[in-house]
DNA sequence: GTCTATAGCCTGATAGAC
DNA sequence: GTCTATCAGGCTATAGAC
């Protein structure tokens, strides 16, 4: 129970969280960036301002240090995906669901590319995730959407396609990145382009799968397909 | 002019041929599935079955490897892209687009992702081209979509967020593979399957931006709707 | 707790035998 | 043309001084 008498309780764990903080900021750049391989301790203790040992004295090994972030990704994943129910307005469902993906992908674009790295090289750290939990998520969601379908509320489009469809268009915006501001000239995205974006890809699901709003709703989702 | 006694001229032409695209195809496996830096001459030779140092003899350095696969990606893009005019029906457009995008995600998909790895690392080899010959492609077909939205041909949608949202949908069945593969739980996408994206990309866009057939061709393109 | 020194391995690239 | 041997440098990880 006794400390040492090194450093006060308070200012030794204040110092571990701020070095733990900019460790794993410094390491989801360089993950996103160059991949599990291609990342080196090296560059994620410069950017972090740290000596290289000190990254694996508190992260243990390149390996946890990689797998700790795919968790915390994870993790803000999950807490963003609210449950849905047949009984649910399927205009709000949608466009409440592309709002928060690409609040993510405008909060977090490195978590967003570090995922996407790990997909791309085969998703080794990730298969059991994808195959287990993801898959239930999505299958859930699927059950809601053909429900919908079969009460005549969207066209009878194939869930798991919309889905994915949703995924894909709201994460190039984080993981293209370097495409999207090439092509339009631009240094950064301004939040209206993104408002602008989400009006855009809102419009063209909920138009585009024939979503129908419930009559008794009529006038609270009225705005809704125009947005 | 005369040749040593080694090896005729046909053989050793067909030698270095094969050579070649046997170090091409197992290199753009291994860039694509670990990056740029992440990728080893040693994993690629040992893919393309020679020594490590005939991968260096036949290209020079690991970076001109890289580059000139990155190359024939764009070659194989530029091949697909032919020209559209305002004139055109913007739903075989559209539906053309989205097929021929879809189809190269099927033919090349370790190209598709070593594009994609590309520019998630920042696009470090291909900023100018993404800044130069694609930012054109993109305007020139931004232009014509605006001119269809001027005659009423399709809602007035921002051009630019179009195209990227098909790119989005279409790369991603090769980029995200190992997810959507984990997700459905199949061991690969058929073709049907690619069919069936494909209709319903189709579908989506093109009632999603309103797009109307031109009266004059009203019996030419009046399944496209339903595809 | 923190950092320096270094072990052991793998990297891209080259020199030179065949 | 082809391949073995090797170099200098970077990598992850650890041992041990402070």
């Amino acid at each position: 129970m006794a400390k040492v008498d090194n450093t006060s309780e308070q200012e030794g764990g204040a110092i571990r969280r701020r070095n733990e903080r900019a460790i794993l900021a410094a390491a989801e750049r360089v993950f996103a960036r160059h991949g599990y391989r291609g990342a080196s301790l090296q560059e994620i203790a410069e950017q972090a301002g740290l000596p290289k040992s000190n990254v694996l004295y508190y992260m243990g090994s390149k390996r946890k240090l990689y797998v700790r972030l795919l968790e915390r990704m994870m993790e803000r994943w999950n807490a963003m995906l609210d449950d849905i129910s047949p009984e649910d307005d399927p205009a709000e469902v949608l466009s409440a669901f592309i709002r928060s993906k690409m609040q993510l992908s405008r909060t977090h674009p490195e978590g967003s590319r570090l995922f996407a790295s790990e997909i791309l090289g085969g998703a080794p750290f990730l298969q059991d995730y994808l195959k287990g939990e993801l898959r239930d998520w999505v299958e859930s969601r699927a059950a809601v959407f053909r429900e919908w379908a079969d009460r005549g509320l969207m066209d009878p489009v194939d869930p798991v396609w919309l889905i994915f469809l949703i995924w894909s268009t709201t994460q190039h915006y984080a993981d293209f990145e370097a495409q999207v501001l090439g092509i339009t000239g631009r240094d950064a995205l301004s939040d209206q382009d993104l408002e602008e974006i989400t009006e855009f890809l809102t419009r063209v699901v909920i138009k585009g799968c024939g979503v129908k709003h419930p009559a008794a709703r009529a006038e609270d989702s009225a705005t809704l397909t125009e947005r």
